[in-house]
DNA sequence: AACGTTCTTGACCGATTGGTCAAGTGCTCG
DNA sequence: CGAGCACTTGACCAATCGGTCAAGAACGTT
């Protein structure tokens, strides 16, 4: 296990883990071998003991610091608009874009929801996201533009429904995103305004 | 591998199934060995073999039969009822109610999707589910019921909020299903009418 | 140049895996 | 009763796994 990181040694740590997470999202975690990870590498395994204690802890770093990027992104384009209702848009619309670029961390989100062992990790990134959208619907509700309904379940209608369309139609089709973020923003909009 | 069943090897056969389906969602499938499944059911390792060529073709027939289960479930509340817009209603809450009577699958479902080895078939399952959903939806627009919007993105969005709010709400929080269903039938009718 | 730290190597290990098979048991039907 | 098929056993196998470690290379600092 690591101590301190040189700039070289922080250099390996993204390689191993740009490296491992792509691995991981075209075969699955647990067929992916530390072993195929170090040698598609072409470095010897005791690079990766010396970076992670385990195979387990590389995931869940790798979930964590990928959600991270995602929320700077949301964040980012959400900026210091005013309106609720339109940073959910924003808010949308970047989560949208940012898997087009990041296809990888789609399929590991969804392997990471189905174990055990990095629902822990999964569910604290998760909470966080519908934290974020919470706090607009509940902005939302106050100026009267959404009806008054649970705020948490809105959110959470409204990130079921952009992953699934993301889903189908970016990464199981590869349709161009236009048309499908369109519908999740008026499907979503549509949803929570309620009539 | 199996030939004929008599009704001893079609017990057997469902007593397979039914324990693996409950070891897969509670460890994981990859974590969960034939031995874990032939032990605990104090057999030997060949009853198994008996009765599926291969592990993965256990996972890949439970995944069937139990969606099959579901839409039979489906059908069978829809009925014959003429407004399309409350047959999507009936759909939602039976496919609620039934993912809480069995839990287990939907874990499981959620495994397969993200493995590429079993996208195949539950691409099929959801195929089917996104064609009866967008049968309705079309009768509804056809109705002047539902503005016109592509049914399909429509029927994607349906079910990927149901499905979140299936999972956090029933599966995480083990909340009681009903304001959840109600938010459910809510955000998705408002979602497809647009106002 | 020399020393300490960071980083790399790859043979090695015990455990476990999915899957096979020769040998047997029990049920059914003539 | 006995022949034949449906089913069961569990030792066994080759392959692979995550993880260790003693040895040494590369680097930064002085």
């Amino acid at each position: 296990m690591r101590r301190k990181l040189t700039q070289r040694g922080k250099d390996r740590r993204r390689q191993l883990m740009e490296h491992a997470a792509e691995l991981f999202a075209e075969r699955g975690y647990h067929p992916t071998s530390v072993s195929d990870i170090v040698e598609s590498l072409r470095v010897g395994k005791g690079v990766f003991y010396w970076y992670f204690s385990s195979k387990e802890e590389l995931l869940a770093e790798i979930l964590r610091e990928s959600h991270q990027d995602l929320r700077r992104r949301q964040q980012q384009a959400i900026g210091d608009e005013p309106n609720p209702v339109l940073r959910i848009e924003l808010g949308i619309r970047a989560t949208i874009e940012w898997f087009l670029e990041h296809r990888k961390y789609f399929t590991l989100f969804q392997f990471a929801a189905s174990d055990e062992r990095f629902a822990p990790v999964l569910r604290r990134n998760h909470d966080v996201a519908i934290a974020d959208a919470v706090r607009h619907i509940k902005d939302a509700i106050v100026d009267g533009l959404v009806a008054d309904q649970d705020p948490e379940m809105l959110a959470e209608a409204i990130v079921g429904a952009c992953n699934q369309l993301t889903r189908t139609y970016v990464f199981d089709r590869h349709e161009p995103v236009d048309r499908t973020t369109e519908a999740a923003v008026s499907f979503c909009l549509h949803g929570i305004v309620g009539k």
